[in-house]
DNA sequence: TTGACAAATCAAATTTTTTTGATTTGATAG
DNA sequence: CTATCAAATCAAAAAAATTTGATTTGTCAA
C-alpha cells in the first residue's frame, strides 16, 4: 500500500472536517431517513435558517450532500459514494497487522 | 437500523474531529508504517515538540493512538479497533438505497 | 408587476482551535 | 544526588470556525 501524497492527506482531513461537528452529523442522520428541504431541517433541528445554510454549505463542499432545487424549495440528500470513499480510507487500516513493529529510538548522530 | 442517540452523535463527531487536521492525518500515516516516538515524529514532520504533543493528545483522547512508555521515550502506535469503529459508522450508509424517497415540502398549517 | 416565502450570503461578534515559547515533569545515566 | 533529555503542560497570542441578525437572491402565485 503506497503512502498517499500530502495533498491527498489534506483533502482527506478536509472531508473528515465536514463530519467534525455535532449539528452536521445530526443533519446527516436526518437525511439518512429521507431527502429533506432546508425548512424541514430547520424545524426538526430547531436552528436558524442561516446557521443551517452555513453547515449545509460545508457538507455540500465536502460532497457529502447534494441539493436539488424544486420550485422554491431545495431538497438535500446524502451523496452516498462520498461516504464509501471515506469508508475505504479507514478500511485500509484494517489490513494492518494488529501489532506494529517497535522501533528503538536511541540518540541519533550529532 | 435505529437512529443513534444525540449523545452518540456528539461522540461520533468528536472522533471525526480528531481526524480533521492535516497534521494529525500525517501523524497517522507515519504510524501506519511503524510505532514511533515523539522525537522521531518531530524530525519527520518538522514541527515543534509542544505542537506535536498537542496533536498527539487529541488523537489519544479520541483513542486513535496509544502511547507506550519505554525508558525516557514514549512510543506511539495506532489503535486499530477505533478505526474499525469509525469505518463501521460510515459503512452503514452503504446499506441505504442510492435514491432516497423524496418528500414534498408544502406550506404547513399556520 | 407585486407580494410572499425559501434559501443563500454577508459582516460583525463570539467561540473554539491551533500555535508558540517557556516551564515543568519524569526517567535515566553518571 | 545531579546532569540531561524526552515529553507534557501552560498561558498568551494568533488563526480558524461558528453564530447571529440583517440583507439579498431567486422562485412562484396572484
Amino acid at each position: 500500500m503506497a503512502i498517499p501524497k500530502t495533498t491527498d492527506l489534506i483533502a482527506v482531513s478536509k472531508h473528515f472536517q465536514a463530519l467534525a461537528d455535532p449539528l452536521r452529523i445530526q443533519i446527516i442522520e436526518l437525511l439518512r431517513e429521507q431527502e429533506l428541504c432546508v425548512c424541514d431541517l430547520c424545524d426538526r433541528l430547531e436552528v436558524r435558517q442561516s446557521k443551517l445554510s452555513f453547515h449545509l454549505k460545508i457538507l455540500k463542499e465536502a460532497e457529502l450532500v447534494r441539493g436539488r432545487q424544486q420550485g422554491r424549495w431545495i431538497y438535500y440528500s446524502l451523496n452516498l459514494p462520498q461516504f464509501v470513499h471515506l469508508e475505504q480510507y479507514l478500511s485500509e487500516f484494517r489490513r494492518l497487522s494488529p501489532i506494529l513493529p517497535a522501533r528503538i529510538c536511541s540518540d541519533r548522530p550529532e
